[in-house]
DNA sequence: GTCTATAACGGGATAGAC
DNA sequence: GTCTATCCCGTTATAGAC
């Protein structure tokens, strides 16, 4: 078999993602993978341990390629403060250029959901992955926001956070409720839909 | 007891508001409840029409008030189109207001997990639930912007429903990730912070 | 490194006494 | 309507052969 530890990833983030953490058993997993069941805990020790590792395969790529895209835009700055559309963009267009190319959209499925799975497992994830990330992105939406009250920047930010972690999840949920009204167009004007759409709310009145 | 029922039904809430559907056990649900395991399949027959029960108790007060304020503000505005904010504040404050008198926000972060639990139990509640209360504010919407294309409009919805869920859920996760930069501040101006983002991004340019 | 077999446990559901 | 006791299955995890 070609490399039983990346099949067990690839299933795990599959169903995971479908499923949930709690949802989606490792019996489940091993059986979509085509892999014995001691193979997960020879490869990950634990379920919980496999999950972070699904996590870390994509994210660790996405975050670099985001603080890269942070400084470029900083750079075309210089000195003055950034875009508040590029700042979205550098840290939005990674994941969804990945979920594009490649076909892993259910990684993205999967990080839609671990927002909502707040209190358990899930924090650990934003706990070791997003720190630094975060720091940065909110230092350089604070620099874009001058004349916006730090406090409020802060509940801005969360509602940024809620309305991307739902576009990465997909419209099924959408559908199921404008159901008749709307159906999603193409998929590639979405990201900039979403970034007009934030752009909008992050500079809201004054 | 003082109805073995209702004492289920509080426990379910809180359970699977913090555990999620699957990650909550009727055994843990029957412990906090201080109730026999066999009274809830008496009372509720299965799991999962457990949780729509729990659903159905808050959800159809809500959304009853929901249709109320929607016509209340139609009617003032006597023809014209309605505004934004108003169609916005028919739908959200209501559950705003439930969770704060009462302490029901167990509640809301359960309907803000559901959105994410997208593929299994949670479809049925979205499904039974929303059509009716979905169709009415879509059309008003769409009256209070006029110039909007229908498909745009769709993917704004997409993104209002996903902030909004967000909020609902509490800000645990933007805690963890904001942390150090930000605390939330006091709850009451969380509603009209968050009707202020959504109407500036469904607004969006032109 | 990969398998079989099994341990040890918790899950939802049900029968039947009271 | 409420309880005890139990069924039966799926769960994670591990031991030990190959």
């Amino acid at each position: 078999m070609i490399d039983t530890k990346q099949r067990i990833l690839d299933a795990a983030e599959r169903l995971f993602a479908e499923h949930g953490y709690e949802g989606a058993s490792l019996r489940a997993i091993i059986a979509d993978a085509k892999v014995n069941l001691a193979a997960v805990h020879y490869h990950f020790h634990t379920k919980e341990a496999l999950l972070l590792a699904v996590v870390d395969r994509r994210l660790a790529p996405i975050n670099e390629e985001r603080l890269k895209l942070l400084e470029d835009c900083e750079r075309n700055a210089a000195g003055r403060p950034p875009v508040v559309e590029d700042v979205l963009k550098a840290f939005i267009a990674p994941a969804f250029r990945l979920a594009q190319r490649g076909s892993h959209e259910p990684f993205m499925h999967l990080m839609g959901r671990l927002y909502g799975e707040s209190g358990e497992v899930a924090h650990l994830v934003f706990k070791t992955q997003f720190r630094k990330v975060a720091q940065r992105f909110l230092e350089a939406l604070a620099r874009a926001l001058p004349q916006l009250p730090h406090d409020e920047l802060g509940w801005r930010v969360h509602f940024v956070i809620g309305a991307m972690a739902h576009t990465f999840r997909g419209t099924a949920v959408t559908e199921a409720v404008t159901e008749g009204f709307w159906h999603p167009s193409e998929a590639h004007p979405m990201l900039e839909r979403l970034i007009k759409f934030l752009a909008a709310g992050l500079r809201a009145e004054g």
